[in-house]
DNA sequence: TCGTGGATGTAGACAATCTACACCTTGGGC
DNA sequence: GCCCAAGGTGTAGATTGTCTACATCCACGA
């Protein structure tokens, strides 16, 4: 695992929350795959890497989802890139994954950190 | 899908967490399977159900990894069960996943809820 | 010309969940 | 005596979303 050791703090994402780290970002704006990566690894001050072979697959299924669109566009560095937007669809399904997220962190908030009178 | 219906609230586990919450449940004290999902669901407000497809896979995991052992018990009400007590590895994996889970948590949120400034 | 970084993509392995089933026991209702 | 619900353990197989590892192309500077 030759990459893992350069970030000793990097972990592996949760399944099923790619998607919605993708959405948010394109709140902000349009945005293309890399940059896209790049500002999730940012964001997250380096605890977060996107992984190629998960960032395209996952766009892809935004896509076919219907939940953003694409098109091809020069870069500021003059490079061919495929930009994404939030659909209105995309606009919803963000958030019902924020509530969804919100939901799981309660609940395991609730395991994890249990009030002293519910044994 | 029958069971969904009945549970509108439910959600489906995170991949990663059923360890972590199993382990921090046996913190409590020794539990048999079919109690540690009980207490999942009852701790969580019946947001988490744990499935025994997931449940017991699980178990003999964390046991074949030495962070649990086992042993045959009988029950309150006289039925035979397969009680799991938590192991010093166990309790140090234990720490180490809610490690890992409290910086999962900060870094979705520093995506999710970003301070103003980094944009 | 050659390497680095920006940029997109796929194939295949892997792992943890889910659904759906099977099996056994206890205790209560009829 | 019989049946059924609830308690209890378990497996097989499908699904799904990651990961690793690879391939390809372009721009730019040394």
């Amino acid at each position: 695992m030759p990459k893992k050791e350069r970030y000793q703090n990097r972990i592996e994402l949760l399944q099923g929350t790619l998607d919605m780290l993708i959405l948010q970002t394109l709140q902000w704006g349009p945005q293309h795959g890399y940059g896209i990566s790049q500002s999730i690894q940012g964001r997250s001050r380096e605890i977060l890497q996107v992984e190629t072979g998960s960032l395209y697959p996952a766009l892809h299924r935004l896509e076919k989802q219907g939940w953003v669109t694409s098109h091809w566009k020069q870069t500021e560095s003059h490079q061919r890139a495929k930009y994404y937007r939030l659909t209105p669809a995309g606009k919803r399904q963000l958030l019902s994954e924020q509530a969804r997220w919100a939901q799981i962190v309660t609940a395991i908030a609730g395991i994890m950190n249990p009030a002293p009178d519910e044994g």
